[in-house]
Order: C-alpha cells, then structure tokens, then sequence
DNA sequence: AAATGCGCCAACCGCAATGGA
DNA sequence: GTCCATTGCGGTTGGCGCATT
C-alpha cells in the first residue's frame, strides 16, 4: 500500500519537478493523452512513478487551470461549500472551474480557516468558537449583572497593549442607529480606523449573544442589516438550513441568504412570544439591491451588537463617559475625552 | 550580514475504492 | 469470491522564500 509498486523497480526520482521533465509531460499528453498512468513515465521517457505524473499533470500542467490569488466570489464560494460539504476537497472543486482540490485544499489550510477564526467562527463547524463559548458562562454572569466593565476585564478580551482605540467626538459610522442616545454614544466610542479592540469585544459577545439565556430578546433596532444575534438565532430555529445561511452572511451574500429564510418555516423557540424573525429578510434584499455602501456586510453585522451592550451597561447619566471609563479601565489609551 | 522563525504550497504518503482477470 | 493493479482522495510534510531578530 502507499507507494505505488513501480517505485519499487527502479530508482525513481522524487521532489519537485523541473522544467524539462514537464515539457517532457506535457508533449506526452498533449500528444498522446495519458491512457495508464502506470506507462506514462516510461512512455514520455521520465525516471517517474505513474503517480507522480498523474499529480503533476492535475495539478500544474493541464491546460484548463487557472492561475493567480482566488477571487472574492471564489472565496465565499468555498466557504459556503465547505460549510456543506466538509473536507471533500475534490468535491468542492467540481464547483470552482479551474481550481484543483489540492489548490483549494491549500488556500483553506493557510489562509480561510484563519479568516474565519478572526470572525469568531470554528472553521471546522462553521459554527461560534468553542474557546468563545468556554467564557460564556463568565460572560453571561457578567452580563446579567449589567457591567460591562468587569466582562471585559475578567475574561481578558482587550489587549492591554492595544492602542488603535481612538475615540473622536464626531458621529459614527452610518451602521449605527441614532435613534438613542446610547447607541450613539456606543458608535462615538467605537469610531475607530483599526478597531482592533472592538473586534475582540464584537467576536465574545457576538457569542453571548447567540448562546444567552437572557430573557431580554435582541430584536433588531438596525436597518437594513439584522445583526449577528440574529442570524445565530435564525440558524437555530432552522438547523437544516444553519450551515447555508451562515456561510452566506459571513460571504456577504444577502441575497442568497434571505432567499433561504423566505423559503423556509421560521419559528424562533427561544422566545415563543416573539415577532416573525422573517420580517427582516426582506431587508436584507433591499440592502443588496439599493446600498453601494463601502462598509463590509461583516461589520454592519456585528457591530450594532456593541451598541446593544454598552446601552444595557449604562446607568449612568452620561453614557459618553461610561464607555470611555470602560476603555481606560482596560487601559486602552484613550483620546479626545476629559479625565474621568 | 547571518541566524532564526514562519507561512505557503508543491508533492508525497497512506488508505479506500474500483475494476479486471 | 479473491487477488492485484490502478486510480482517486485527503492528510501531512519538506523545502523555499520572506520577515524578523
């Protein structure tokens, strides 16, 4: 088993290839096609195994491939298959013209799965990540009391390090409603150009958010885009629908999900009492259609939820101040605000 | 400039599936 | 039904090149 039984005959050669031995390949199959692989070596007059040439060929030499970095759409493609399909990686590629299975094999190994830890999602699951969820029950403790400050600093999720947090008195991002007072204030702490630290806050409590047992349900104050609580909530109402609908927000396919909640029964168990969680999919396809926005679909997601938070921790008069105390307190250099 | 660390990716390895004798 | 050659797939590895110390 393993090495093929012709590798055993004679010395073959082994590593990588050069650029004569793929000519040598190459005029070979151009001309002859491969037929038995096990006689391609000898027939194109190379010290290989049929194995080796037949990898060499899929992978590099056939004409139809397509060379260069994967494309966006590439990208969310893959994502959303592998959400589907797992590791089939030679399955996915039928999907993707051009691309072998050890390519996307690849690209998913050295740079997706790390895209999608940075989201906060398990890349084998596809679902929220299990050291995220181990903090839950701290978190949710924390949250329920209201204090959002003592969440932060117990489970360590701002880096005392970090200084990007850069807090402006203009208004925020377009993304935040401006309804309230505190979301306002949320949006007006949270302005910043590389929000480092709001990534962290906006990934744990993204997971708290679908994993709490709070009874204050999180109906969205947001629009056009539903927030990540509730798409983790839809996915759970709709387990079989979960994998497609996630890889389709998180590859910014609005479209395509709310195609699927449309098409699909929604019943939210978690709060009976609730409105249909499908009004907000129309939403979704009014985002896609009318908004040019340059904002990626990830934040416009995630970062309302921030905003949620810091206005349930508010008790304070003078919310402004509050989240700025929080940010010191986790000794965040912080700009453009008075001492507390 | 040299040493070291690290990420990427081409290629290999081991196993399962398939098909013919 | 069994054996064996071959093909296909997915996990793993080794080496190259770039970045950092």
């Amino acid at each position: 088993m393993g090495r093929h039984s012709c590798c055993y005959k004679q010395k073959l050669r082994k590593g990588l290839w050069s650029p004569e031995e793929d000519e040598k390949l190459l005029n070979y199959i151009t001309r002859h096609g491969h037929g038995c692989w096990s006689s391609v070596p000898k027939l194109a007059g190379l010290q290989r195994c049929g194995k080796s040439c037949r990898l060499r060929w899929i992978n590099y030499l056939r004409p139809d491939l397509k060379r260069g970095a994967f494309s966006q759409d590439e990208e969310s493609l893959i994502i959303e298959l592998h959400a589907a399909l797992g590791n089939r990686w030679s399955q996915i590629a039928t999907r993707l013209p051009g691309r072998t299975d050890n390519e996307i094999k690849n690209f998913w190994n050295s740079c997706l799965k790390k895209k999608l830890r940075r989201k906060g999602i398990d890349p084998t699951t596809h679902k929220p990540l299990i050291s995220e969820l181990q903090s839950l029950n701290v978190i949710d403790q924390k949250l329920t009391s209201s204090n959002t400050l003592e969440v932060v600093k117990s489970t360590g999720s701002m880096n005392p390090h970090d200084q990007s947090m850069v807090v402006s008195p203009q208004s925020g991002p377009w993304w935040f409603p401006t309804t309230t007072t505190a979301n306002q204030n949320a949006a007006f702490c949270l302005s910043t150009t590389t929000p480092t630290v709001s990534d962290q806050i906006v990934s744990l409590i993204s997971s708290v958010s679908t994993m709490s047992s709070s009874p204050t349900p999180m109906t969205s104050n947001f629009n056009p885009v539903p927030n990540n609580w509730e798409v983790l909530n839809y996915c759970n109402t709709v387990p079989s629908q979960a994998n497609s609908i996630y890889s389709a927000f998180f590859g910014n396919q609005y479209t395509e999900a709310s195609q699927i909640m449309n098409n699909n029964p929604v019943v939210d168990h978690h709060h009976p009492h609730n409105q249909d969680m499908k009004s907000w999919a129309s939403d979704i396809l009014q985002y896609t259609e009318h908004n040019q926005s340059s904002e990626t679909g990830l934040e416009a997601e995630v970062k309302p939820d921030i905003a949620k938070y810091y206005w349930r921790s508010s008790s304070s008069s003078s919310p402004n101040q509050e989240a700025a105390t929080l940010l010191h307190d986790a000794d965040v250099e912080v700009y453009g605000i008075s001492n507390r």
